[in-house]
Parts: C-alpha cells; structure tokens; sequence
DNA sequence: GAAGCGTTATACTAT
DNA sequence: ATAACGCTTC
C-alpha cells in the first residue's frame, strides 16, 4: 500500500497513543487501513485489534479495504461503531451486563414510550415539551455525562417546575424501560462504560480483550465514548483519528476536547498530521480554505492539492427546487450518456427534506440511486406495524410493540391496549400471558392468529417475515392509501430477514442500522448515485459533487440562526460537504422561499433572528463562477426583491 | 369513559 | 407524511 512520509510515520508508529490530526481528502482512512495492515504483519493478531468507526457502512467499507491490502482472513478484527462494539462486548457477558433477552429500541421507541410518560406530567392545555424534545435533552445530558438536573439548570431556559418535571419524567422513562428490558442507543453505550469502571474485574477483563484500539472520527465522539475509550485503554494503545474542521455532531454531545485535549489527557501521548490533500483539486479547496478562513475561530488549516488541476467551484441559481432538481438529474443524464458512470455522482443536502424535489426527479427520470440518511424504512408506518407484530410475538413484555399492534384492531385504542398489558405483564412465561390475552378480549379476535402465525415460524426468519405480512397485510391495507406501493417493502423486508439466523438478530441489525428505502432495493447494484445528507456525507467521496439547497436558511440551517456555536458548526457541515468533491463541485441555490424558508420570518418558537444570515454571502467573486439558470434571474444583490414572492 | 375521526401544526443533522 | 389534539359518537 503506497503511502506518503506522514502516512508512513502515523501508520507505522511504535510508540504509545497517537492522534492522528488529518485534514478533508488527507488519506484518513487509508491511513488506518494502513495501519491495520501494518499491525498484522508485524505479528499482532487480528483479533487483538479494535476498529472503531463512525457507521457501519464506514466498517465494512475499511474490513473490505483492508481485506484486499493483506490478502488474508481478517474477519477476527472487530470492527464496527461504539454502539455494536458495546453491545457485541456485553452479550459476551450477559449476565455481568444485565442485557439477557433485552429488546434495542431505536429513537422512535424512544419518543413513544416518552409520549406515554409525558402525558402523566403535562397540565390541560398546557405548553410542555415535545416527548421528542424530552428524549432529546435527555440523550445529551447522558452522552455529555451530566446529570439532568445540573444540564438543564444550566442550559435550558425552562421554568423551575417545568424542570423538575422533566427531571421526574426522565426517572420514569428509566424504570419503563427497565420494566420492558429496553435498552436505547444511550443505554448500550452508558450501560457498558458505567459496568467498565465500576467494576474492576470486567474492566480487567475487557482491557485484556485488545492490544491496538483504532478510533476514526474523533472529533465526532462524545464524553461517554472518550470514557469508554479512557476505560480500555492501557495497554491496549489508542490510534485516534480525526480532523477539527469536521466536527458536525455537536447537537449529539460530540466534544472536541477529545481531540484538542487528548495530549493534556493522555501526556504520554503524540500527535502526528496529515496535510496533503490527495482527493480534489484547487480550485475546490481554496474555496474551502476561504470558509474556514472566514470564521472566528482559528482552524489553522491551509489544505493544499496534490493534484495539478485547477477547477474552479460553480455556484447557480435556480427559481425554485423543481428547477434546481430538474437541472441536475439531467446534467447527470448527459454526463452518463456521455460516458461517466452513476457512481461518480454525489448530491449532497443539508436536510432530507431539502431533498424532496431532487428525489421525485430521480424516480421520474428512472436514475438509479440510493438515499443514505434521512428516513428508513423502518420508520415507515406500515413496517413498524409488520414489526411491532413480530416483536409482541416473541415478547409479551414488549410494551410498545403490543401496544401498536394491539390499536390496529377495531374496538381497541390506546385504554384497552394498556389494560391488557398490564394484565400480561403481571405472568412470567408468554404462554400465561397469551392465556391471559384471550380471556381479555372482547370477542373471538384474529389478532391472536397473527401471533400464532410468526409464533409458528419463527424459526426460520424468513418464513415468519412472509407470513406476517401476508397476514398483516389485510389488516391494515384499508388503513393506508396507495397500498400496493407500502407492499412492496414487505417483500424487500422477506428477503432481507432470509439474511439472517433469527428474527431477533433481523430486526436489532435493522434497528442498530437503519436503512433506507431507496438503499435497500439497491443492494446488489454497485452503479448508482449517491444522494445523502451532508452529515452521511462525512467520509465518502465522488468525482462529481452537487450541493443542493446552499442558500441562506440551509447554511446556516435557520435553526441554528442566532447561536454563534451552532452558526459555527453549521460552516464545518458546508465544509464537510464541499471537500467530498473530486474533480467538480457544483453547487446550487434557490431563490423562491419555499419549504424549510417559509418559516424564515415567522415568529415559531426555537427559530431564529429573522436576519438572512447566510455562509456564502461576502463569497470572494473569482473562487466561484457564479450563474443563474431559470426563468427569473436573481443573485445576491437584489435578493431583497425576490422577498416579495414569499407572500405569492 | 373509550374509540375513532377530522382538523391543525410541524418539518435538521443520527448511532 | 405524520403527530398531536379536540371533538363527536358509541
């Protein structure tokens, strides 16, 4: 594997700890692909060495990578994100981590079972918090390590019995979950760092199980990852990864201290850079040193090109996002017809909403495509309906699964759905508990045969998935309009679970990794577009990038208008998304305020200052050729005239 | 009291 | 598209 000097140093280092500081398109990932390799043919067992990464896609992109650089077996490396790692390392010990049977929920379980507390604490007629707003301090105050009370204390603007309600709930929401055997994202990471450090022989034991932790994305990891990273280390040695400039989860606890203290954490430590930029050329770049260049902070970055040519960065202007999104699928068309693959075609949104247009013209002009981000498939209605079936069936204290399919049938809301599972609760064995269920209903009820059917085949997951769809399907086909399109995931979801050994490991590897309609169907179909969010974007690249939607309230998002932090963070997601490019970076605008804009000047609650405030406006004129495509032509200067449109 | 329907609000990023 | 909520019906 070629490398350069600076790869060839951090790949090839003998010391202890090292961070890795590495700029956009620097050989990241080759670097620690390099480094793997590099360990394994020094003599260390693959199985001794950890590789944690920011997806899963991300994993077995690098287990691939890496699989073809040492030409050997390597599937004894563990590889994968904080989460699967935690889990995989406590099912190895499930009685030490108390995860026996435990059901993953994922961030919509999360709100429902945060819904049916919240109603026991909001006041008639009340403004209370969302139970999405609920999980989501809650999930930060545990991902940044703080206690509830002290995070909202010092953050939140809540009254005092607002706050202490929130609080009451939170307690709530853990002992449901502890009664459901639940655990969320937050439990499988803080579960396995609190059991890490409190107890010292597990934390013997894990800290035998690696001598080489490789770490990429750190500048994306919270406060519980850095203690369960802190927990493993010595004399397992850390190799971390990461680049300031690209830190985009604040709004999930990532810290960047774990990058810009780690020397003072860790003193034994050292830190190693790499600054050739291997992956666009110039003209992209300078147009990316120009953005960081313009922030307050100081990101000390200069990235400069290996690369001879120059091509100078397009930024055009488009009535509206039909327009927009119809110019790029055909630029794409003309580009494919004149001999570039699909695969070279990345489009980049700050949002999954932004999207919309883009994604009709993709269906409309048959381009084939993959949406990575935004809503799953297994978000939609109908799956979690075809789920909640399978997992009542094998779990009679699943609470959120019975209470769903339970309401699908007639006569039973959410009163009786919760009445009878209070009475299956109180049997141990789900025999009891169905033999209770039949007596509590109403009248003689197919219901019970759709937990018979899966009952009956849940040995071979497959099997189970098309019986239950087949089953569920006429249950609910009248609840949803356009049913023959929602049948089609259910034969995408059969063969997928005939993926797998058991129902269970199908629906927490799904739940675990989320994965998109558009994605799915394309599994086997290597040549395709990208669409993604930016934040997907993080890690990949293509020879051809469009960035939609870069206009004011998408850069900066409108939400995170008037906080100078989140403002800040929202110009390393530009930045993220801009150095993804190879050889073009087109990026595109709207001037029609529609969609997430309408919203620009009102006065809803959690937005911000209704001054355009906008990454690109003072734009230095030569780093980008500037255009405008489409009926009424506008620029910067006299956007103040568009405004009027709003109201039209 | 519970179920179910119709209307209105909301829409960022994600393991 | 879907969640949340209030209102009507059983």
């Amino acid at each position: 594997m070629e490398l350069n000097h600076q790869q060839k140093i951090a790949a090839e280092h003998e010391g202890g700890h090292v961070l890795v500081l590495a700029g956009a398109g620097t050989g990241k990932t080759r670097t620690i692909i390099a480094r793997a390799a590099f360990l394994i043919h020094k003599g260390v067992a693959p199985n001794r060495i950890l590789l944690l990464t920011f997806t899963r896609r991300a994993a077995k992109e690098m287990m691939n990578r890496l699989e073809q650089v040492i030409r050997g077996e390597v599937s004894q490396l563990m590889a994968g994100t904080f989460h699967h790692f935690c889990l995989y390392a406590m099912r190895r010990m499930s009685k030490q981590f108390d995860v026996e049977g435990a059901t993953i929920i994922d961030r919509d379980d999360q709100i429902q079972l945060m819904k049916l507390i919240r109603g026991g604490y909001r006041k008639k007629g009340e403004q209370f918090p969302k139970a999405a707003e609920l999980t989501n301090l809650y999930s930060y105050a545990r991902n940044t390590l703080q206690p509830i009370q002290e995070y909202m204390d010092a953050y939140s603007e809540y009254e005092e019995d607002i706050t202490g309600r929130i609080c009451k709930i939170t307690k709530d929401y853990d002992q449901r979950k502890k009664l459901n055997n639940y655990l969320d994202f937050d439990d499988i990471l803080f579960r396995f760092a609190k059991r890490l450090h409190e107890d010292p022989s597990i934390r013997e034991r894990m800290r035998g199980l690696y001598d080489h932790i490789l770490v990429d994305e750190m500048q994306d990891t919270n406060p519980l990852q850095w203690l369960i990273l802190d927990g493993l280390r010595d004399p397992a040695r850390l190799f971390c990864v990461g680049d300031d400039a690209q830190s985009i989860y604040a709004f999930r606890g990532a810290d960047f201290r774990n990058v810009h203290s780690f020397t003072k954490r860790i003193p034994e430590s050292v830190v190693l850079r790499l600054e050739k930029n291997y992956r666009s050329t110039q003209g992209i770049l300078d147009l990316s040193n120009w953005l960081l260049r313009a922030s307050s902070l100081n990101y000390n970055k200069n990235l400069a090109a290996f690369r001879k040519t120059k091509s100078t960065p397009k930024l055009l202007g488009f009535d509206s996002d039909f327009d927009e999104a119809r110019w790029i699928t055909e630029d794409i068309i003309e580009r494919h017809e004149t001999g570039s693959p699909w695969n070279d075609h990345m489009i980049i949104t700050r949002t999954g909403y932004g999207a919309r247009a883009v994604e009709s013209f993709m269906v409309e002009k048959k381009i084939p495509y993959r949406f990575i981000g935004g809503t799953s498939l297994l978000q939609a209605a109908h799956v979690k309906d075809l789920f909640s079936l399978v997992r009542a069936s094998s779990n009679h204290h699943d609470e959120l699964a019975w209470a769903r399919y339970l309401t699908l049938w007639p006569g039973i809301g959410d009163v009786t759905a919760s009445r009878i599972i209070t009475k299956m609760k109180k049997h141990a064995s789900f025999n009891d508990a169905f033999e209770a269920l039949s007596k509590s209903l109403p009248k003689k009820n197919d219901l019970l045969k759709g937990i018979h059917i899966v009952v009956e085949n849940r040995s071979s997951p497959e099997a189970a998935i098309q019986e239950a769809a087949r089953f569920l399907a006429r249950v609910v086909e009248q609840k949803y309009n356009r049913w023959d399109l929602r049948k089609r995931d259910f034969e995408l979801l059969v063969r997928l679970a005939g993926r797998h050994k058991s129902l269970a490991a199908f629906l927490e590897t799904y739940t675990l990794d989320p994965i998109s309609a558009a994605s799915a169907e394309r599994l086997e179909d290597d040549d395709i577009v990208t669409l993604t969010t930016a934040h997907s974007a993080k890690g990949t690249e293509a020879v051809v990038c469009y960035l939609i939607r870069v206009e004011p309230g998408m850069y900066p998002h409108i939400r995170s208008v008037g906080v100078q932090e989140q403002e800040e963070e929202e110009r390393r997601i530009l930045y993220v998304a801009i150095t993804r490019a190879k050889d073009e970076l087109i990026m595109t605008r709207t001037y029609r305020r529609g969609g997430a804009l309408r919203f620009l000047n009102s006065a809803v609650a959690g937005y911000g200052s209704e001054e355009d405030v906008y990454l690109l406006q003072d734009i230095d004129k030569d780093l980008v050729e500037e255009d405008i495509i489409g009926f009424n032509k506008g620029g910067f200067d006299d956007y103040e005239m568009i405004k009027p449109w709003d109201r039209g």
